[in-house]
DNA sequence: CGTTAAGTGGACCCAATCGTCCAGAATTCA
DNA sequence: TGAATTCTGGACGATTGGGTCCACTTAACG
């Protein structure tokens, strides 16, 4: 059923990848290629039409994900107060965590074995990433005479992994987190506050 | 080689753990039990004497290892200063997180899947275990005084994670992490400093 | 309407790997 | 020394899962 001769079907490409990442976030790496077909709905000889093997079809998952995951950590707006701008980030990176899309992590840690750049370039594309922007921002903020950072990359460090403390770690493991609003505000404020004390100008 | 008759060979059962261990973290899951019988200096059919299944055998290492590598994440000790007992534990932290042992979560996050009790079970024993102890601490110091926390878990959550960083995922990731001592000082100071600033009495 | 390219479903091949089995060597205890 | 038990090493069975093949169908475009 070609929508365009000559062209595969691009919303089939799009059901591979979302039953690719359903199996392989529920099974792992082990999720075998005819249950990944059967949930797209899918002849398993389309979906190598599209994807040459496993290997790619897990990368090209990864890559492609990954930044619509991260794009809503964009660097905080410079026009609103620090701590407003800070604890949206926050909360952001929690919903983020706690969201189940976070499980590609998790795949991407079984791949890293066998695909070792991989799990680079995804820890580039995603986190490091993420966290250079929140880094340019407080370097931003120093500049405008908001905040004192000396090094905006630690801080930037120091804030992120205080939002999110072991909560990488349980999604990793697969081990519900399951934050309500509250939970998630409580938790942006406090770390808001205590960075603030420790950088506000 | 037996040392005892009727008794299996307690030298030979280290040997399978430690192997299982390299092997596993070098290739992941799908690591052969050959290959892990071939590094011990052991026949097959021996480690399957040892251990009746690869799920066994994963368990029994995980499950082994779990607490040697926690276990100099106690509680810091309540005689010396806070931020003296706060240095070090980071500094532990970061050591633990360093080390290659720290690829059992990954083998963890690996079988997460198949055995998701045995996620928890290693999350309890290890992070959470950590954290807790390092709340007792802070609830500790505040009743003597020296600081001001409302909630210790909390408190205890968002210091471990500034000291953490990213660098849990970068490790699961099997991205080096590679800290110097001074790395590893400047971190713990930061984190620290940041940490008194807001809870300090 | 015919050509062309993709999709279907299912059989099929092949490699890897878990786990078993067995005959003989090694070792400890009586 | 003899008995009992583990270890060895390699062959073997069985399963799983990646990847291919093929005859047939379906849809788009000229």
């Amino acid at each position: 059923m070609p929508r365009l001769a000559g062209q595969i079907d691009l919303a089939k490409t799009e059901a591979i990848l979302d039953a690719a990442a359903e199996v392989l976030g529920e099974r792992g790496l082990s999720a075998a290629m005819e249950e990944i077909a059967r949930r797209a709905g899918v002849s398993k000889q389309t979906v190598y039409n599209h994807y040459g093997s496993k290997a790619e079809l897990v990368r090209a998952l990864v890559e492609r994900r990954v930044n619509t995951i991260t794009a809503p950590l964009r660097e905080p707006g410079a026009e609103e107060n620090p701590e407003e701008a800070l604890r949206a980030y926050a909360r952001t990176l929690l919903t983020v965590v706690t969201n189940k899309t976070y499980s590609l992590l998790r795949v991407t840690v079984q791949s890293a074995g066998e695909m070792p750049e991989l799990a680079r370039e995804v820890f580039e594309a995603g986190p490091k990433h993420s966290r250079a922007m929140l880094a340019r921002f407080l370097d931003l903020e120093t500049r405008s005479g908001r905040m004192t950072i000396a090094d905006p990359a630690q801080a930037a460090e120091l804030f992120a992994g205080m939002v999110m403390g072991q909560r990488q770690t349980k999604a990793m493991l697969n081990i519900a987190p399951e934050l309500s609003d509250a939970e998630i505000d409580a938790i942006a404020n406090e770390a808001v506050r205590v960075f603030m004390k420790a950088y506000a100008a």
